[in-house]
DNA sequence: AGATTTATGTGTGATAGCGAACAGACGCAA
DNA sequence: TTGCGTCTGTTCGCTATCACACATAAATCT
């Protein structure tokens, strides 16, 4: 199963606004372009900005030692970064990368904060954003401790996909080695096969998915358990398992 | 570095309230016992209680497949259950496990919600509690994807002790195992291998630690790095480092 | 006391992933 | 065209952990 995506030209977590709100915020927001490999924040910072991603892509990276970083997070224009103002910290809980450049739309932390108090749609939209988030990052986290590489590896390229919304994107294998926590060989290894099983086709960081169905079957259950867990918080509408 | 704790004769999050606050919110508690290895809820069930424990300990399980389970939280006097009720969703989001017998404070969820609105105190702790839930369940489950059993181990027996308060508890390497997501072979290795260092004692489920310095320098940061999370976020006045 | 359950210890082979080092291959730029 | 940086592919030994099976020992029950 795919996620299930409102159509919404911009970012999913501004539809279900009124006409009215939608056009106030907008007005909030600027419109910038995330540059590939940024750091928005590292862990700890405070936060001056959130960012509703309309075509980039923003990682979030849980940091342990030297070396020993994991993805726990991916957003794209699903979702935001920042949503934890909602919890009244102002400090990052994870290192922020930008995985895919695109246009992104910015608003200051204090007119967020603000503006969470104007419309209780909006406030109410992004808490449970954030319970989604809460659950997603464990998942991710605990399934790079469960599955094999080949299984985590179909798992982010689905997800990349659904936020690139394309079949075809560029992405090193060094940079989804560090996504995933392991070496670029261990990479280069599940490529390959997913190459050898006609699913993919990869050629220096163009990547290009050929069998939707086939990577799904590769990928381990959590690709599922993510989409279903967005859909049944944020969309109960589109929810019919 | 051990978890500094405000001193409260019940439970960490109620310090902090007026008199007046703490005495209403009383009124709406009642004290039961909780018996170890009862499951108060499974992922996706509907919250019907809070607890905040005062003597036991409740584990957080995040599930995958079956035998791949993982403790990605702990709660004990430091902390509550049912927090996600914040962010306006009434389904639990772990399995919720009763890891050591003990009195807990318990509300039923309606009431939780109700008195939330009541004191802005209250709420903006427990808001911070859940930004501090979200980083440590990512830093769990981090942690055990990149460290040693025996790390875990060690960096797991510390959190008991301080929820606990005590140096010598209940809990045998099955139980260990299940919430380390190895098996129970693993943890007797390392259980092992701590006993040989003189740090703890170990029979038949009762387990002594002899070393608290030793200990913490057997696990790993994770340990640190979430005392300090919470120390930083919830107390920030005992916090200088 | 004997039987059963619970908890821990041991042993063997398999394997996924690691670290390190190196080799080719493509693309851009001087 | 030459060179250099980037990206991918390959190999080798090593280790933590796994799966499975079995052995011992303490506690509890009858």
């Amino acid at each position: 199963m795919q996620l299930k995506q409102r159509i919404s030209p911009v970012n999913n977590l501004l539809a279900g606004l009124t006409e009215v709100e939608y056009q106030r915020l907008m007005t909030k927001f600027e419109t910038i372009d995330l540059k590939l490999n940024d750091v928005i924040c590292n862990a700890g910072d405070p936060i001056h900005y959130v960012y509703f991603p309309i075509k980039s892509i923003i990682a979030l990276m849980n940091h342990l030692d030297a070396d020993k970083n994991l993805e726990v997070g991916m957003i794209g224009n699903e979702g935001m970064l920042g949503s934890t103002l909602l919890l009244g910290v102002n400090t990052a809980p994870f290192r922020a990368v930008v995985q895919n450049t695109g246009a992104t739309l910015r608003m200051p932390a204090a007119t967020f904060n603000h503006e969470l108090q104007q419309s209780l749609v909006f406030e109410q939209q992004l808490k449970r954003y954030l319970y989604i988030s809460l659950s997603q990052f464990v998942q991710n986290a605990t399934c790079n401790r469960f599955h094999v590489i080949e299984e985590r590896l179909a798992c982010l390229l689905l997800r990349i996909r659904d936020r690139v919304q394309s079949q075809s994107f560029h992405v090193t294998q060094e940079s989804l080695a560090q996504m995933l926590g392991v070496r670029r060989v261990g990479v280069t290894m599940a490529a390959k096969a997913l190459q050898h099983k006609k699913i993919i086709s990869y050629s220096r960081g163009n990547l290009k998915i050929h069998d939707n169905a086939g990577l799904e079957a590769m990928s381990c259950s959590c690709y599922q358990t993510n989409n279903e867990t967005y859909t049944r918080i944020l969309m109960p509408e589109l929810f019919n398992t």
